[in-house]
RNA sequence: UACGAUGGACGGACGGUCGCGUCCCGUUGAGAGCGGGAUGAGGAAAGUCCGAACUCCACAGGGCAGGGCGCUUCGGAAAUCGAAGGCGUUUCGGCUCCGAUUCGUCGGAGCCGGGGCGACGGAAAGUGCCACAGAAAAGAUACCGCCCGCCUAAGGCGGGUAAGGGUGAAAAGGCGAGGUAAGAGCUCACCGGUCCGGCGGUGACGCCGGACGCAGGGUAAACCCCGCCCGGAGCAAGGCCAAAUAGACGAGGAGCGCACAACCGGCUUGCCGGAUGCGCGGGGAAUGGCCCGUUCCCCUUGACUCGCGGGUAGGCCGCACGAUUUCGGCGGUGACGCCGGAACCAGAUAAAUGACCGUCCUCCCGUCACGGCGGGAGACAGAAUUCGGCUUACAGUUCAUCGUAUGAG
RNA sequence: GUGGGUAUAGCUCAGCCGGUUAGAGCGUCAGGUUGUGGCCCUGAAGGCCGAGGGUUCGAGUCCCUCUACUCACC
């Protein structure tokens, strides 16, 4: 099952496997239904929600009927580039990884430093959240 | 060739894997899902400093107040916009003249050419201000001086003067010669200025000639005067649909009070409940001489039910064919305009345009066999109703003009 | 997105219509008073007036351009 949700495109150059011999894996998609677009909801998730805070991020999350996350990044920590970069890097993260956690509503919280810091050590935090945090399946 | 200044252009390229928004087609009961295709950030998208389109509100007309703009002509829908020109100023180069000279040059003035800069109407319409210093800061005055006269000396007094010194950001045309007791446009040449006339130019303005010894400081990004312009708000404009909750309005309406002969039920046997009958506050109008009354209307009290207007969350429209982009031709010094052809070129809303990898390109650092190798970097920055400008940020590449240095002819 | 406002000493604020040295309170430091500390008294230090240009003889003040903070509007 690991072997199926990595994405052939991790792997290092010449260990991709022939074409015809793969099985199409899981969709590892992420559309507007998987995301959480009201501010009533943020709102509600901020408030009870449990934290877990890693150097570059801080993941707010409760249990919920199904898989939802949500992305915020302060005014504070830089200009409209830097802010939607952020997002973006939040949100592929989670994408990725999508299918290993269980049913509930996630908001990332972006933290200083996430625009510049190398893609590698943002999922080896991402990856601890996942293990000590109890939302995978 | 290098460096600098100004202005213009570009602002990484190609490919792979996994993804995202919008639109179209197919599949489907279906606008879900799935499959396929197309398309998807900028020169500043930014700041919000100007100007518009568009929308709503207000609006006879005119004036005042308030605000904005300000050389000329042209362009433009308009603009604190652009182009060309004028004037001023500054800088560089060349030439001419004057003065000084240690004969190397230095200083000043003018002309010509190139570049930069200029919110560039009016200071003889009026008012205000010009600190300190200085004699004096505006239609004035004499501190040190200079000269003349008088008083016995030091010096003082009176008068003349504004060339020299001194103060200041600024001192009443500049400079040279003549002149004089010393001086002064007092006189003269040149330069500058004011006024008048002529000529050239659409015009700002320029040129020429004449007159006037000069008729008078700066500040209007001080008040102000003159000319021109300006209604207000902004896509969170504005329109449509419309949960939940509270409340408004309309309709229905249980209800309440009194009586209780007969009827039903209970029992303490004359009371209670049901049923039944009658009634239920206030105001106005009509009828009428007036009152009672009657009729009609309005208001108030009322669980609950239904209907309904406004409207919040939320959704949809506005929302992308336009002062559009591009190619060619023509006109114009140019901004730009005209004609013809072609293209459709982002439409999100906790907000898409990304993540990772490879090859190459550019730059930097290290190494050295001078061409590779290793490492690092690729800026500023993200559409939000839409345009035209301005301003600000920006690694690197490149073009043009000018200047400086060096080299070659 | 749109429309406003503010920036002056470590902190909170004055500074008029440009003018010579930018003030006040609190705080800081030094001295005095006290057996010691506080209160109190005396004195001192501390500011390129958010940044950069411009107008002017002269700018905290006037004009322009930036920067940061802040308020209002669905």
């Amino acid at each position: 099952m690991d072997e199926v949700i990595r994405n052939p495109a991790h792997g290092r150059p010449g260990t991709r496997v022939p074409r015809e011999t793969v099985i199409p894996p899981p969709r590892i998609r992420l559309t507007k239904a998987d995301r959480i677009r009201k501010s009533d909801t943020f709102r509600e998730i901020l408030s009870d929600g449990r934290r877990w805070h890693e150097t570059h991020m801080t993941m707010v999350y409760r249990a919920f009927s199904r898989r939802q996350v949500g992305f915020a990044v302060s005014k504070h920590t830089g200009n409209a580039v830097v802010r939607n970069r952020m997002k973006r890097r939040m949100r592929e993260l989670f994408r990725q990884r999508q299918h290993e956690i269980g049913p509930f509503q996630i908001v990332f919280l972006a933290r200083k430093g996430l625009d510049r810091t190398d893609f590698q050590k943002l999922r080896r935090e991402f990856d601890r959240f996942l293990r000590g945090s109890g939302v995978m399946t």
